[in-house]
DNA sequence: AAGCCATGCAACCGCGTGTAG
DNA sequence: GCTACACGCGGTTGCATGGCT
């Protein structure tokens, strides 16, 4: 099945926007609000394809938009982020407020890896660069191992682990998550020993070291229908009888300080495949 | 001053996903 | 279940700029 154009190519502009150009898409979404891109250009009286406009608002006109250099503070929280997101710049981007996903992801590849490579570390696996491979398709089943799949095939492997938002903040779980987990922890645990001394010297544990990354990210069980025959209806209904979403926080140990979660009342099989972020302590 | 090269960033392209009919 | 459509994402490209020779 061919792929229909998003709109007609010789009816288009293309290239650096002008300035008469960026003034009709602002009034226009001043006046009618985002959305409806493919219809924007005609109304707006732009001679662009919708695809456009809407990179040229998100990325480069909406007024929400922090513009100048990059913090020391945006620097490590992208790092970190990036440790256990990979490639999703969209996900790194709605944590850093202001910062576009193409502004981060340019500005990793122009100075962040570069950053990395002066610290001997790979900016892709966040490991030494000297360090030997690891088989991250092995027996682990952690966080970040379905993390580094996606980065190497971000296609074939996303069943390995997904995010979604439920209702699981992992405000301070998901640094220990690879603070423990044996393929992610390099470039963070050289950083926490070699540059917040001051902190440990204090008495920090680990867990405060990290609270700066608040990702309020959830994690759930996969969606199995993608690749089975289950309905949508009847695999929603297994979730529910399931369980409710399962705090991660909690089952790491750390529910001895307040959680919002809903406790966890029925056991999971942990030869259930839907469970591979339990991996650094399941192992 | 001119040419070359490296860098940074805006913009494009192709593909995946969700949804409505 | 299939198809078309709209949107969003990540990878890549190409141009503008600045530094160096």
């Amino acid at each position: 099945m061919g792929r229909s154009p998003c709109c007609e190519k010789e009816h288009t502009n293309k290239g650096a926007w002008t300035k008469e150009e960026d003034e009709r898409l602002i009034n226009y979404i001043k006046a009618h609000g985002e959305g409806c891109w493919r219809s924007l250009p005609k109304a707006a009286g732009l001679l662009r394809c919708g695809k456009s406009c809407r990179l040229r608002w998100i990325n480069y006109l909406r007024p929400d938009l922090k513009r100048g250099n990059f913090t020391e503070e945006e620097d490590e929280l992208i790092i970190n982020l990036h440790s256990l997101l990979g490639n999703k710049w969209s996900l790194i981007a709605g944590r850093l407020p202001g910062r576009t996903d193409n502004e981060i992801k340019n500005y990793w590849n122009t100075h962040i890896k570069r950053k990395l490579f002066s610290r001997g570390i790979d900016p892709q696996t966040h490991r030494p660069l000297n360090a030997a491979p690891t088989n991250t398709t092995s027996t682990s089943t952690s966080t970040c191992s379905g993390n580094h799949n996606t980065n190497n095939n971000s296609n074939s492997n996303k069943s390995q682990l997904e995010f979604q938002a439920i209702s699981m903040p992992l405000t301070t779980v998901l640094p220990e998550l690879f603070m423990n987990n044996l393929n992610c922890n390099a470039s963070f645990k050289s950083r926490t020993n070699s540059t917040d001394d001051s902190n440990s010297s204090s008495g920090a544990t680990d867990e405060e070291l990290h609270t700066g990354i608040n990702l309020e990210l959830s994690i759930s069980q996969p969606n199995p229908f993608q690749t089975s025959s289950i309905k949508m209806k009847e695999w929603k209904q297994q979730q529910l009888s399931r369980t409710q979403a399962v705090c991660l926080r909690c089952h790491l140990g750390f529910n001895s300080q307040a959680c919002s979660c809903i406790p966890m009342t029925t056991t999971i099989s942990t030869t259930d495949n839907l469970q591979r972020y339990y991996g650094p302590l399941d192992l």
